[in-house]
DNA sequence: GATGAATGAGTCTTCATTCAT
DNA sequence: GATGAATGAAGACTCATTCAT
């Protein structure tokens, strides 16, 4: 009765948890993680509850994997975005529409994403899951400003991109929710935001 | 006219529903609103659940009194702040020291607010009751903003509004959450984020 | 939502938990302990599911307080029986009657005590739960083995008892399935094994 | 007696089945028969749960065989214990020494078995699949007695066979549980009392 | 015969809400 | 108004069993 259950990973596997992590992110979207049963999550995907047990050893596994895509998501279209390119030599007009274009593109079309990334306030259990996923994002934004700003002390750099992090995060609702031309000019706004809050940051050398 | 007894009539239930609503407010903070059992709000509150319901229809009129609560709250410590002051008139930085100052005391004293206020992501449920408290406090900035930049089309003021909420309200777990030095650096950031935000609308004449 | 819970046990408390713990007894001598379904234990007691979770922490706990009932039941009965009597003065056959007939009177009243006594293999959350009540049994009749034959040693008189015990549950099913003839027939010969077992254990002095 | 197929064609099933037999009983004696899901058993065995059910039709069918297979096992061992000797002519001490230490020697090497044999208290279930079990055993137990001591009634014989093997179920799991030296005390106190309850029927003739 | 993914009824437990006192 | 026992509909999760491959 220990826990030595391997949840199976392979073959026809990932096309079932890729459905599944579908199905819950929708859900997530629609009606919170609370509110996203397992046997809705699992109807969903098209599958019995006994089968979505079969991937993921309870409901807070889900959102730890989904976690884990969305990091892995923002991950690649940064990848791409930045391929060959030194960040430190970026316009800083450049350098936003690099980090904020595929990530505002990754969360429209994965509107269920906020929940586990812009929530700012969320159960005990979905906090731990979705920990990996702040950090690791927090670290990324990091590691570019310190890249843009070696002066400032760790420290600083690290609040800089928490403050970075959280003002995306509360802009992710409402610019998800918006229809195209309101979600452009909150783009618009959101990044005339980024830009004045880092900007003063880079022109102060030692 | 002649029944004024209904205001002293409910002074003992005032007295019960500010108990019930500061429990809850609590609990929310701790747990957040899912786990927060209205068996263990009215045990907080010092009540029996049957008790709790005479005064609350049902989980969610208590969120929705909590948000009026908060608007009231709010409300009432920028009245005082801006009381004989013209908005227009004053500095900037002054401006958003008295707009901010205010918010973040309530919040840091009221952890359970965010719950409320900082979420971006929340139960169907929850969002309902709390959509007053949003509308109530855009609909506060947006008149400042207006204001201060007349020339500003109505639906940009709106937005810029929008933009700042949501700001703050991102802002808001980072700033609950840490302690006084890192609580004090970061509301720095903060007003550093939102002046420079704001200033350049207000050289802009039309 | 730690374990703060008092789990009532007062006034009409007392009448209910008695009524639960009655319909848990008849459950698991029908269908034994896996398959009396906490619903199902509800259901008998006349009660809702959630009802039963108002006196009882788990499943176990229902177990676990039935094994104390049943300490306690063997206890009184035996106290009542014994008093103010010598252990050490009384003739062998008039000692196995004073321990023996109030038992098996219990068990026949009770048959789903033997799911909780005779068993001699359980699921670990039942062992778990009736360890005390076969601990307290033991120890009983270590006490009046010790001081029937005081020569013995200490592990000796435990292995003794254990001896004793162990006979007296592989007896109990059969006995409590009997019909009244066959179980006085029963009777007699597990006395006859008893008494033989004992006897010259008595008559070996220092 | 053309065709003599079968019996080599099984001989891969016969394996299989010992497999998931042996594969069961080490479950049952660690965790007991409803914790032992079929599941656990298949893969214990090293097979398919699906491959477990071209076997075995249901659960219960896996506890019949393997009692069946108990009976056997100890038939086996009893047999050739008592090959060529008249059981009527035996010293009762060597009769028990004949009859109790495979019987014990078996269940120590298979602790399962006391799920099946030594339980006083079973799942519905269970206690059909096992009853085949306890009446093979119960009738060669009388079988002996009968031999033994001519002159007793016949149900006489078949509740001293009774009570002989509840005695000996009941001290099973002690016995099975004990180290070595704690078992071999047990064991010939087990003895003692099997020989202080006999020994008076054989003498007493008609 | 073998596989293992899939099933879905059923288990324990929780909690918003009601109601007799 | 107050109480707190009672309710019962779900929810997360399990497991004996089936079936397409």
């Amino acid at each position: 009765m220990a826990d030595t259950r391997p949840v199976r990973r392979q073959a026809r596997g990932e096309r079932r948890i890729a459905e599944i992590l579908d199905a819950a992110l929708g859900l997530f979207a629609e009606v919170g993680y609370d509110a996203a049963t397992t046997n809705a999550i699992a109807a969903r995907a098209g599958i019995s509850p006994g089968s979505l047990y079969q991937f993921f050893r309870n409901k807070e596994a889900i959102a730890q994997a989904l976690s884990e895509r969305l990091v892995e998501g923002t991950r690649k279209a940064h990848g791409a975005a930045f391929a060959d390119r030194p960040v430190a030599g970026l316009p800083l007009d450049e350098l936003i529409d690099l980090m904020l274009d595929p990530l505002i593109e990754f969360n429209v079309s994965n509107p269920g994403a906020k929940t586990l990334f812009g929530n700012t306030d969320m159960p005990a259990q979905l906090a731990a899951a979705t920990r990996p996923l702040h950090e690791a994002v927090t670290r990324r934004v990091t590691a570019v400003i310190t890249a843009r700003a070696p002066h400032l002390a760790p420290a600083a750099a690290e609040r800089t991109a928490t403050v970075v992090v959280q003002i995306v995060k509360g802009m992710m609702p409402p610019v998800v929710a918006a229809d195209d031309d309101e979600r452009a000019a909150l783009v618009t706004e959101l990044k005339r935001v980024i830009r004045g809050y880092l900007a003063p940051l880079e022109d102060t050398p030692a």
